[in-house]
DNA sequence: AATTATACTTACCAAAAAGAGAGTATCGGA
DNA sequence: TCCGATACTCTCTTTTTGGTAAGTATAATT
């Protein structure tokens, strides 16, 4: 797993041009939507597996959950299905035996890997940062 | 509460520039402590939060509260200290009564907010399209 | 004939997260 | 004197989440 790294500049310019549009967005229903879109698809494992499948193409399911430390089968499996439920992935199935499934991003899940660099960059970034606040808010007082 | 619109050029233009240097990262400590952090910082009430506040500059406790459907006081007494802890906004503390408390984003909280910045873009751009592909997955077989 | 491999599903259980609601301190105002 | 306002904290209960382990199908391999 690399990280933040595996975004190519072509995606990352997809992602950016979007940027400087700001739009006003005052319907409190697509807002709610919204929310619940950013919930649903901005969780630890759906962004590791994003990141995988980005930097190796194409992938197996066992290989998948050999490369993301610690995901259980249970976890992947859940994981894999919202994805694909929301068009992040495509699930493809050989039918022999034993069993051959294998899982690529679609051009969806490209982008919001894409729009999510910039989430791990700043992480990446700020660590020390952070960490610093963090021990100078549980040792003062 | 206006979703995705209120970071300003200057704030998204600070994002953007990191977003072409892609760094290896491959020490698993620092990847390790990198996923904490966005599990920690990409979560609902934070990125609700971290919007309100920069849009309006500095909110009382109970102001943010009333911005913010559908959170509980305990939720925002929570996220606004775990938020505080990782330096992301201050907390101002007037001694008067009833009391009177302020919060306001620091730098780093502004610059989170321009980095999540592109994944509202994204969620709203694409929603359609996932609720397109949700309703063919559950319809299908 | 037993073992291995793959990609699951299901059942059960523990832990964590979150909601509801009451309690607290204090001052000004009706 | 009682109420309301603010920014909490605390406790109790419910909901959600996630881990573990077992089961399944089948063909090739030993």
């Amino acid at each position: 797993m690399a990280g933040i790294s595996s975004f190519t500049p072509e995606q990352i310019a997809e992602a950016e041009h979007h940027l400087d549009t700001p739009s006003p967005e005052t319907d409190p229903k697509v807002d709610r939507l919204v929310n619940e879109l950013i919930g649903r698809v901005a969780d630890k494992w759906t962004m590791l597996i994003l990141e995988e499948l980005n930097e190796k193409g194409v992938m197996r399911f066992s290989e998948i959950g050999r490369a993301i430390e610690g995901i259980s089968q249970k976890m992947l499996t859940q994981t894999l299905r919202l994805m694909e439920r929301d068009g992040l992935v495509t699930r493809t199935v050989y039918p022999v035996v034993p069993p051959r499934v294998e899982y690529q991003l679609t051009a969806l899940g490209e982008s919001l890997g894409a729009a999510f660099c910039g989430v791990w960059v700043w992480a990446e970034r700020h660590l020390q940062e952070i960490e610093a606040s963090r021990e100078a808010f549980d040792t003062r007082d």
